[in-house]
DNA sequence: ACACTATTGCAAATAATTTGCGTTAGTGTA
DNA sequence: TACACTAACGCAAATTATTTGCAATAGTGT
């Protein structure tokens, strides 16, 4: 069960057009109703500088400076960034779930190597008009809040290996 | 770690075409170097039966006349048909993971329900020109092997109770 | 400075999935 | 059909991922 923070204001803090080169993130989480505590601005500056998507277990890894906080945390902010929207969670395949910044990236998509785990970033998603269109053919749905898409293949790395 | 079977013949039993209305599940097993037990053939009927993505939990609760194998058995018998590419491993955003008969179904995806959990399946997928594309603009990769694409939204019967 | 409660750490509980190992049972061959 | 070989299975135990309870701590608004 998750706690909801009592929104005071429920207005994202997103630049707003393509730009959105970089965002404060202490303005984002109070504008999301969550308190500004280090712990979440850490992990905010570490996912968004990771750039690709992350396990709690890398998240935890690749914390610097202070000590990382307890998994239990990481679970818990995690999962409450993400039903805020500021964090998609992903899954790669891999089994455990991979979470990644929203914020200041445009929705996409990631190819993953069956090889050796290599993920690469897709450009702008082009499936939104595919949405509409199932929608009329569905008989059981009237809405799609979201979808996940990612494809797997052999990097060049790994193509040249085996 | 898996066991690969030796593979005497790789050929797969696929009737081709489109019309791939039942498959002789003892056939298709044997041709992919697999031996032909009771619980796999049940495995197999069950799977395909169902219709739709199962867990190693569902498929164990459906199990039916006998006793269900253990679920060891249910973990290592599904990962080796996925392997061997009769059954494919599904995320249904449920962090479990799941599991669908491909032989007589053609390529598709599922739009899953956020409130209830219910899975539609849909037609054809479009996505396989995407993929050729995607190739050509990659930096890493050369080649993709497969894709995962999941819709999440709400049904008609959930949307009515909200 | 103070009260209120979200957030965190820590330990313990669940749940999902994997692994080791001895036994059982398909398969090919004699 | 009997026999040897080894995949497949059941069972118990080990891992790994994720969640939950609870008391202590620390943001926030007044």
């Amino acid at each position: 069960m998750i706690k909801k923070p009592s929104f005071h204001e429920h207005t994202h803090a997103h630049t707003g057009g393509g730009s959105a080169a970089t965002v404060d993130s202490a303005a984002l989480l109070r504008s999301l109703g969550f308190r500004v505590t280090p712990g979440r601005l850490a992990l905010l500056a570490l996912l968004e500088a990771a750039g690709t998507p992350l396990s709690v277990q890398d998240v935890s890894k690749k914390w610097q400076g202070t000590k990382s906080p307890d998994i239990a945390t990481l679970y818990r902010s995690l999962t409450d960034l993400q039903v805020a929207g500021i964090v998609q969670r992903i899954d790669l395949g891999t089994g455990t779930a991979h979470f990644e910044y929203t914020p200041t990236r445009p929705h996409h998509h990631h190819i993953i190597c069956n090889g050796c785990g290599a993920v690469e970033e897709l450009e702008h998603c082009t499936l939104v008009g595919l949405e509409d269109q199932l929608l009329i053919t569905s008989r059981q749905f009237k809405s799609i809040y979201s979808h996940n898409l990612e494809f797997f293949g052999q990097c060049t790395r790994c193509a040249i290996k085996k």
